[in-house]
DNA sequence: GATGAATGGTAAAACGAATTACCAAAAATT
DNA sequence: AATTTTTGGTAATTCGTTTTACCATTCATC
């Protein structure tokens, strides 16, 4: 376990070349045969800077949080590839934590946070204990970015394109002649819901003469968990409300007739497996009688029972956004207010993949 | 900012006194309100220990190094979710690696691993540059974890009970009246693809009178990556070496005569959604033609063309497992050879989850 | 009144690197 | 020859904890 003073001894010169040569210091002058041989024999013996004590004094960790809420889900996965990558190359590492998978997730961050073990925190907020982590996090004046959160927290908030996301899904089944549309919404509080349902909204009053209500209380918007339960459920709720009984006949004018919307923008590609399922084993046909469309893109779904037509939004892009904003943060002295306010949103759009269901 | 030093003189003792309060040193006699006081200044305060300080002095980082091949995947996502859950209950934190998202990932984490960066390491080992890591992490003796490795090396590995998951399969198609089973396996050099393959065959020579040939040139075994398109091209060329083309017309009688087996065992579950894929594309039915049994489960394979019976094998708790033999190495001052050898199988045993494929 | 033990702490040395300020000797300039 | 500048470095402080060894008092005991 050789240290920087051991180096030094070795090499015959004092701690301070040895660590201004390993920190390729501009400043420092020294002779050409001096810096070879140093840095011979730090290869030689293989040094690598405690990173201990290079925090301390620098009080840099070199390290990045990244808090999901499911870092199993294959949607959020390709955000944890991304910060990756970008942390990689900027030489940093992403401590991960999920609160739901520990419940004292959230104490623990605020442990590190307090102990400065990090450099900055990438953070997806929830309602549940994030206020704690972000109250420390503002306290210790620690880089922070929320993903896809509510705004009007005075912090840097980066997001997808959410709403441009629904307006081509919308559009696009507008296009399909598609007239009534209803909406497959996920937890209602957050933000990005809220962008998606606007985009869905905004598209249909474009299109249609027709008052559209509120989504506050449209019949034709339905709120529930990004599972599969929940959006099977949704769907069934949202079937029920327009006339449909659990157990439909096979006749399908009728159907048609008493089904009050034709197609489904799913705001969650996972919900939307469930609408499927649920829609599927009513009897009724994709796209014949439901054409659906979700936001989100995995490879799966062109596997199953009918592959989804589906918005690719660029997740990894979002990760990488994240860490590159955190250091961005980080560099930055004196963080400045206006870098604060308002979303920073990733700016490539998403993806239509065209598949089977619309 | 609060530091050690700082609550000392608030509370008027010497930052001794604070060190062994907050680390609630049995060693220390105090007064009892000296005690108070000293506490109710830290909590007042909201003093955190220095992480990187305290790493310094006790060369402990409180963090544990998971290396998987693909965060992304949900079936590796368990992992991650089980080694969090027990890094948590152990206040230790997780910081992951992906050389699949970054080409340097290997390089940083030798970096890490000679700064003592982390108290342990938990390697998914693959061929690709995970020597080096091996490598450096025995040099600094740091406490690893090989999952699902290659034996022989000398370290501690975790791994399921693939083999037995491979038996239960088998025996259960068996069971169904299968004679023919193929198996479709993952990477050949890897420990747990041996295993797999291992246990199905045991089954079948248990079953059958007919010499069973190597794995090693058995047409009844094909090796493919654990993706969907890996799985695709595999169940082709299992069909095109049984001696169905492409395209298969629908004669129910000439295909059944036709393949050489009648039901598949997916080493991969992920694969196995490729197989299903590439299987019904060519007019077969599933299970009626051809039926499949999968390793892993998640919970999207209900929602396929066919939903796949599945074998769920105990990822969380591999996980879990894993950070326990960390810090139970951790623990041990001399490290006991007797610990370092063999496999330690996760003893969970694999669930039968019957759906439709089968 | 001397001795021994308990009480309630403290002093100081690590841990390993980074950084600022400084300094000899040699070389160049005046 | 005297001064300045450059070359090639070094000494010493600091970062915030942990930990070992030690020490004044006070109290009880003989």
């Amino acid at each position: 376990m050789p240290t920087l003073t051991h180096i030094a001894r070795v090499a015959g010169v004092s701690p301070a070349v040895v660590s201004r040569v390993v920190n390729q210091d501009k400043t420092l002058r020294i002779s050409r045969e001096t810096l070879e041989r140093v840095k011979r024999i730090v290869e030689e013996q293989g040094y690598t800077p405690n990173r201990a004590a290079r925090a301390l004094r620098s009080s840099e960790s070199g390290l990045i949080a990244l808090m999901l809420h499911d870092v199993s889900n294959p949607v959020y996965g390709e955000i944890i590839r991304g910060a990756h990558s970008a942390a990689s190359a900027a030489d940093k590492a992403i401590v991960i934590s999920d609160p739901s998978c520990s419940q004292n997730a959230a104490a623990r961050m605020v442990n590190l946070i307090g102990g400065r073990g990090i450099d900055g925190l990438i953070l997806q907020a929830s309602q549940q204990s994030s206020d704690l982590v972000l109250a420390r996090a503002a306290r210790e004046k620690l880089p922070t970015v929320l993903l896809q959160a509510e705004l009007g927290r005075d912090m840097p908030v980066i997001a997808l394109p959410d709403q441009l996301a629904a307006e081509m899904g919308t559009d696009y089944l507008v296009k399909k002649g598609h007239r009534k549309i209803a909406c497959l919404a996920t937890a209602e509080h957050l933000s990005f819901t809220k962008s998606r349902v606007a985009g869905w909204q905004k598209v249909l009053r474009a299109q249609t003469t027709d008052p559209v209500p509120d989504p506050q209380n449209n019949p034709l918007v339905t709120y529930s968990l990004p599972t599969i339960e929940g959006g099977r459920r949704a769907a069934a709720s949202l079937l029920a409300q327009h006339g449909l009984s659990s157990c439909v006949q096979h006749d399908l004018s009728s159907r048609v007739q008493r089904v009050g919307f034709s197609a489904m923008l799913c705001c969650n590609v996972v919900s939307a497996i469930g609408a499927l399922d649920e829609i599927l084993d009513r009897n009724l046909r994709v796209p014949q009688d439901i054409a659906l469309v979700a936001i989100h893109d995995i490879p799966l779904v062109a596997s199953l029972r009918v592959p989804l037509t589906t918005l690719s939004m660029p997740l990894f892009s979002l990760g990488q956004r994240a860490v590159e904003e955190i250091l961005n943060l980080s560099s930055r002295v004196q963080h400045d207010p206006a870098d604060c306010l308002g979303p920073q949103i990733v700016t490539q759009a998403p993806r239509l993949i065209e598949r089977d269901s619309s």
